[in-house]
Formats: C-alpha cells, sequence, structure tokens
DNA sequence: CTGAAAGCGCTTACAG
DNA sequence: CTGAAAGCGCTTACAG
C-alpha cells in the first residue's frame, strides 16, 4: 500500500500523516476517538499506526492543555516487605483509576525529598502521593510548592502530621484490638518488643498502649515492660533475637509480648524457641503487619493486617475527589483506616 | 520588589518574564546557566522562581529537543526481597548518572507489559531496562516498538534470552563456585532444594549443576537427590520446610543441600533444627541471593551474592554507551557479572 | 467528513 | 548582554 515497506521512523503525526496522504489533524481526531472520522479513513491510520510503531508523543499532546495522566509517587524507603506491598498496591490502584504511577524513593534524604516533588511538578503531574510523610527540612517549601501549583495531593500514613489531605492506619485502633484480645485471653502482665517512640509510628502506638493499659484498670509501672534498644538500626529477626534474650533475663515475666513488627515478633519467637519456650503455652505472642511469612512459620503468627488496599484505595478517592472539585486543598481532612486482628495460634491463654 | 507579593501561579517562563518585567529568553538562559547573562539579572530570576515555586515544565522542554532524562523502567513483579533490593539499586544508580526511572511493574502480563514499552516511548524517555525479560506472548511486537523508535535498551537477567543487550548475573558460574565450595569440604552426595528448570532461573541451574558434578566425576543418578514440588506457588519458606520434610525420608540422605534461594534454604534450615539436626554438622545448607536476614539467622547461612550494584551499574553504562554511539542497538551483547559466595556457618565438612 | 490557524511552554538559532 | 523568530508534537475551535 505505502511506497516504502519500512520507513524510517515515524515519530509525529505530521509525518503519519504525510505517509498516509492525509491531514494531521485528521490523526488527531483518530487518536482522540472522535466520532467525525470516515470508518475507512480511521482503519487506515490504525493500521499504519500499528504496523509503523507510531506512538504520539504525551509531551506534545499533555503540553497542548490536557493532562500527563501521571501520579508523581514518593516514598521515603523501600526493601521492608510491608513497604513493598504498599508500593505494589497503590501502582495497581492507580492503574485500575486510569493513571499511571511516577516513583521515587527519597530513602528519607530532605534534599532529594525537595528535587523529587520539584520534578514530579515540572512533569506537570496530575496529583502527588506522598507515602510515609516528608523530613521536616524542606517540609514547608513543599507544602508551599504544592500550595503555588493547586497540585491534588494525599499523604498517607505520615510519621508526622501535615496540614494536608491524608490517609493512614488507625494504629491507636490496632493496638487497643491487640491488647484486647491478649486481656480478654487472660493476660495481665505485658512486655513490648520495639514499641518506641523513636521508631517510625512508634509513638502513636506506645502512647496508645499506656491508654489502654489504664482504662483496663492496669499499672503501666508495673504491668508493661518496655523492651528496646533506641541504638537498633533495624527492626528485624535480629533485633528480636536480641530483645527475646533480654526478656528471658527478667525475673518475673510477662506472659505476652507485643511486638513492634512482624520481624521482630518472629525473631524474639525463634529464640525463645530455641531457649525451650512453648508459643503460646509458656508465652504468646503477637507482631503487627501480617505478612505473608507469618502465615507459614510455626506457631502462625497472630498479627494486625493494615489494610493496605483499603488505604490506597481511599487516598487515591482523595485524589481524584481534589481533581473533580476543582477545589485541590483540603487540608487537614484525615481519613483514618481500621486495622484488623488476624487471630492465630501464636497467641492464647496465659499458663496457669 | 514585584507589584503583587503573592501572585497566583507562575506556570511558564513567559508569566515570570512579565512578573520581573524581562523577556522569557532571559528566564530560559538562566535555566539553562548560559554565561551570557548579567549575574545581577541572573539572580533576580532564580530568587523569584524560588519564591514564587516556579518550576519549568519539562514537557515544553523535552518537547523543544533536548531529552528529557527519564529512563523507563520495566519489572515483573515485586515483593521479593531480592526484587526490591534490584529496584532501589537501579534507582540509585540511574539517579547517580543524571536520569530519573519512570518505574512500571507487570506482573508478568504481557498485555500490560506492551502497554508500558508503549508508554515510555510515549514520554520518549532516553532509554528502557527490562528487568526480568518480557513475556512470549508480544515480545515480537516489543522488540518491533525499540527498534522502530531506535531507543537505547537493556535487559536485566532476562529469563529468555533476547536478541537485546543484556546484562545477567553468571548464574551457571554460581551454581560451579558453590558446587566447588562443598566439594572442597568433603561433601559427595548432594540434594537440590527447588532448583527446577519450571522456577526462574531454573533450567541453567539445573543444567550447570549437572554439568560440574559430572565433572568431578560423580553421577547426577547417584550423588544427586532432586528435591522439589513442580506445583509450589512461591520459593518461601514454607517451601524450605516442605522440602526438608521429604529429605529428612530419605534413607541415605546426602550431606550437603543447595537451595533455589535463602528464603527456601532458611525454612529447611529451621524444619531440620526443628528435627534435631545440627547445622553444618549433620548437613551443610548453602542458598542463593544473600539476603539481609541470611547473616543474622543462626547458623548464618553460607550463600550466593549477585552482585546487584555491579549489575545494574553495568546495564546502565550500557545504556549511556548507546546514547552516546548514536548507534542504539547492539543486539546479543551479552554481559554476565560474576557472582560470589559468601562463606558462612552453615557449611562446614560432612560428618565423619 | 476534512483542512488550516492558533497556541501550549520551552530552546536554538539569529539579530542587535 | 538581551530581544524576537521559528518550531518541537500535539489539540481545540473555527471554517468549509
Amino acid at each position: 500500500m505505502s511506497r516504502q515497506s519500512h520507513p524510517k521512523s515515524i515519530v509525529s503525526t505530521s509525518a503519519l500523516a504525510r505517509h498516509l496522504g492525509l491531514s494531521r489533524w485528521t490523526i488527531s481526531r483518530v487518536l482522540n476517538g472522535h466520532p467525525e472520522v470516515k470508518p475507512e479513513t480511521s482503519r487506515r491510520v490504525r493500521e499504519a499506526m500499528d504496523e509503523l510503531g507510531f506512538v504520539p508523543s504525551l509531551l506534545g499532546r499533555a503540553l497542548r492543555g490536557s493532562s500527563t495522566g501521571m501520579i508523581g509517587v514518593c516514598f521515603q524507603a523501600i526493601g521492608l516487605p510491608i513497604i513493598s506491598r504498599k508500593i505494589a498496591t497503590l501502582q495497581r490502584v492507580l492503574r485500575e483509576a486510569g493513571f499511571r504511577a511516577l516513583q521515587e524513593v527519597t530513602d528519607g534524604n530532605p534534599d532529594l525529598e525537595l528535587t523529587v516533588v520539584k520534578h514530579f511538578l515540572a512533569m506537570r503531574v496530575d496529583g502527588l502521593v506522598l507515602v510515609g510523610g516528608i523530613g521536616e527540612l524542606h517540609s514547608s517549601r513543599i507544602l508551599g510548592l504544592i500550595e503555588q501549583h493547586r497540585v491534588p495531593v494525599v499523604m498517607i500514613d505520615p510519621m508526622e502530621p501535615f496540614d494536608l489531605p491524608t490517609v493512614e492506619l488507625d494504629r491507636e485502633e490496632g493496638i487497643r484490638v491487640v491488647f484486647r484480645h491478649l486481656f480478654d485471653l487472660g493476660h495481665r502482665r505485658f512486655a513490648t518488643l520495639g514499641i518506641h517512640p523513636s521508631v517510625p509510628w512508634g509513638k502513636v502506638r506506645c502512647d496508645a498502649l499506656r491508654r489502654v493499659v489504664e482504662e483496663s484498670g492496669l499499672s503501666v509501672a508495673d504491668d508493661l515492660v518496655d523492651l528496646n534498644d533506641p541504638a537498633a538500626a533495624e527492626l528485624n529477626f535480629a533485633y528480636g533475637k536480641q530483645l527475646a534474650a533480654r526478656y528471658l533475663e527478667l525475673t518475673r515475666r510477662p506472659t505476652a509480648i507485643l511486638a513492634i513488627n512482624d520481624q521482630v515478633a518472629i525473631g524474639a519467637m525463634l529464640h525463645l524457641q530455641e531457649a525451650g519456650s512453648s508459643i503460646p503455652g509458656d508465652v504468646s505472642i503477637v507482631g503487627f503487619d501480617n505478612l505473608d511469612v507469618s502465615s507459614h512459620i510455626r506457631p502462625t503468627l497472630t498479627s494486625i493486617d493494615q489494610h493496605i488496599e483499603e488505604i490506597m484505595e481511599s487516598g487515591v478517592s482523595t485524589l481524584v475527589a481534589q481533581r473533580e472539585r476543582a477545589e485541590p486543598l483540603r487540608r487537614a481532612e484525615v481519613v483514618r483506616i481500621a486495622p484488623q486482628l488476624i487471630s492465630r495460634e501464636s497467641s492464647g491463654p496465659p499458663p496457669v
């Protein structure tokens, strides 16, 4: 049909139009599914696009006014299994909503955070998702940029509260549910592993635990043993083992252990088992995050599921709502998603 | 200084120029660091940009001819710890080379792979990184698109070979090194856990192992016991435990175990320890991937490090080289990166 | 149903 | 040192 069967490279609607003997406006109409194109013409254009591998430039399209369809997503860190699940879920939810994710990881480096947000704005993204919040150093700069550009934005699970639309896990409720579960099983003395104000989302959990302990008529001083090492680099297996060793040194051992996350819980469980303890016969253990591995180890681990899917769906809805209202910022609007207790073998009644 | 201290929103060089009483070309020159601008003017422009939160559009800039500085990165899956490390490392290496990563995960869905590659091309990325290869269904379409657009591309660790520049881990060498390590310790009978042609990069390792066993004067039929379950969904702890249980049922047990990865190795180790075996006293175990956790468990796990950093650096160099040569495709150019044996406590001499 | 103008925000030449 | 033209690839609104 065409004069040359494999022309060099067609990278613009004009070139394609020339190739087909049409005007570039017709190509644009086909691209945008306008109804006024003759079906035969439309078919010819589509076939040529396929054959020549023509992909219309999003740069040109977005520049002319239509939106980019891209959402800038900023993560603090990567590598932890729970973060991987967040990333994967958010990407899927965004795709299902017709967006594409532009992802960046900042490793908590504030300079990088500023660079990344500027880059997102330079790409003229349709929205911003900030997962885990942002560092303090440039936070006012970043908030200023967001306001100046009137770009829809949502914070997911920030460590500190920001004056931006936010969706977060209700960690206080998570602690409450876990404590209630253990209390109802009969436990009256508790050890915490790694639950310290200095770790991510540690403070809200510390505070919640103290509150619920007192509400239950127990004493924070006597019935709650706080085991942690503020110098710990990572909240991993090794840390759990280390803290479990300290638990074993206690003279009057609590009958239930609440760990900062599943890794620490599992590390502790392994150490206690090695030392001859029975779980939950001698001591109950509960984690936080409900990792895949937690349903596979023996005993299976009681944990708190973050309902990541629900969080991300709510976050994306928040973004969409801001776009539709053409009223980008609804500040201090916080949605809290309730976590779910997954009760498994590692928690049971205390020894008699 | 300016008439209105907080103007609505400055989103173009023209608007900023008007605001400052300059021409938009002067703004562009400041943006691009051209030397012919009066320092005082340059300073004024920079300060106004900062104050107003002006971020020049990358769409306009890229459209005019300069490149986007973006690299499209396509991953097959997310969630496995080793993949997270690959993602994080690649992103860092790209950033250090002055690029930004546009990441997409396809979950091995071939339709999505095609969509993603088209989107990258529509964004006029400066290069493509395909991690883990692409599915068969649309592979010729995708290769065609890459060729038609003359975009620099590199495959990282494809499961199948493709006629594209490739950087991959030398898994054959990995198996060889691991086997040699165990053989030199005195082992003469081996069990493999989950090393099966159907798992990712399983075939090359199966083949390599058979070859090196025979080269060592041993018999594949008699001295190599293949334990795996082709129906296994995931190569995780649970799978390792399951395979270890089968190992324990063997009448003449091999003295060394090679696992498909660290998770399976650790799962097996936990099961064997529970069953009363001593590691490496009764049996040696080696993994593959050198996860963080492998240096934290007891005994620490002998493993193979993938040298991810080196792989990603080589991949990015390949991309840069293609750009510089203005000769995008050097097909079938395969770089193999040697893995490294990390010898730890889980491997030792066989029992006497 | 299809053509030609105008313009999105930028940069690369060319003038002064 | 700074201004004005031309044009990157696209779409919207206006003609025919």
